[in-house]
DNA sequence: TGTACATCAGTGAACGCGCGTTCACTGATGTAC
DNA sequence: TGTACATCAGTGAACGCGCGTTCACTGATGTAC
């Protein structure tokens, strides 16, 4: 999997350092990648990515701040403005969120499993950010509320969070040593959650029986 | 850290290195113990660990095993013949689910974050003997349920589960990049999250505003 | 009670390996004038 | 258009380290008789 070039400077090497370790950690897990073997992937020398990251948690770093990014990206699309109405754009960012575990599973692994010893600021603005398209998904849950006995739109907002990445962590991505089969979809499995959860709330269509 | 024996013997090694592996399993994440580590924590030779466990991924599928165990154990007394009514004993299962997170982060670890290539079917028995109970109490949630729309009682389980799980990784154990301060304690979110959830099925008592 | 023997937990030395990190360096790029 | 120079990305060799694993071995334990 190594790469060959044919100049002296690799022109690109801090975006091909950061693809070799996305496809190592998908392949291998959050640890399973050594710092050298992205420089081997990228076919430099083993002192090349020194230039372009301080140490191996410094690149973990850099995938989580992007991964949040991307999903606040995600989210913010599918939340589109809580249209038609909000429990439907919250069950749309729930397979959102799935869908971008799928889709890019080491970046989720950076992001949720990542380094004890990290409080990156950068990496915390950027899950703020993320987390904050759901706090709004929230606020306007609660204000179409038509219950008196909802907790407050804050709570409701880890809850649907909660959820979402239980799911993810449980389904998606590298089977762990609990992976269950499931007779179903993880979207479908999250989708009837949320549904049971915003009902209580008085949202979303009570299908007749 | 390290242990001074005086007989040539140490009489219960395999105990002394399951011990070591959880206080560096703690201490560093799932990542942060090599056998090697173990021995010398234990006070042996690096060849002596060889005699009670194939290799590493022995030792965590192991510690995994040993973990669902003890959750299992765990959730039955919490579930308590579902008493005084399923909503309550559920989130009783829920706290004991925490707690066990809370108690245990190494074992937790080894259990839902463990490696992917690892299908031990010990492993696998003991997570289907502790999801079982929180399986049981979806049938009787679900016998109790006072509305026509509910879910299967598999896929209440499976939101309970993953619920709980949700919760236990994102604010028990170590912080990740995504951790969250939190104004309340992951027990009263899971707790309030369950109410409402349950609360959509007719469970519960619906406090009076 | 004593002895011979099987069992097996732990030894310790050794191996090859890949890692992270450093260093003075060199080659390419681009910019000032 | 040309040239001198600053910049800096990547080199390659080197280092010390700890790891996983193996091997023939040795010392302790317990059991048969």
């Amino acid at each position: 999997m190594s790469f060959r070039r044919d100049s002296y400077h690799h022109g690109n090497l801090r975006e091909a350092l950061i693809e070799a370790a996305l496809l190592l950690i998908t392949e291998r897990g959050l640890g399973g990648f050594a710092f050298a073997e992205l420089a081997r992937a990228a076919g430099v020398s083993p002192a090349a990515p020194y230039r372009h990251f301080r140490d191996r948690n410094a690149l973990l770093a850099e995938l989580a701040r992007r991964g949040f990014e991307q999903l606040e990206a995600d989210l913010e699309q599918a939340w589109n403005g809580g249209r038609p109405d909000p429990a439907a754009a919250i069950e749309r960012c729930g397979r959102a969120h799935l869908a971008f575990a799928r889709r890019d599973p080491a970046s989720y692994a950076a992001m949720f499993d990542g380094s004890p010893a990290d409080p990156d600021p950068a990496v915390k603005a950027a899950s703020d950010g993320a987390f904050a398209v759901i706090r709004r998904a929230a606020d306007a849950a609660c204000a179409a509320a038509r219950v008196p006995q909802r907790p407050p739109a804050l709570m409701v907002a880890l809850h649907v969070w909660a959820l979402t990445h239980g799911v993810a962590a449980l389904f998606i991505g590298p089977p762990s040593p609990s992976r269950r089969a499931l007779p179903m979809s993880p979207e479908d499995l999250l989708e009837a959650g949320l549904l049971v959860y915003l009902r209580s709330l008085g949202l979303g269509q009570i299908t007749s029986a």
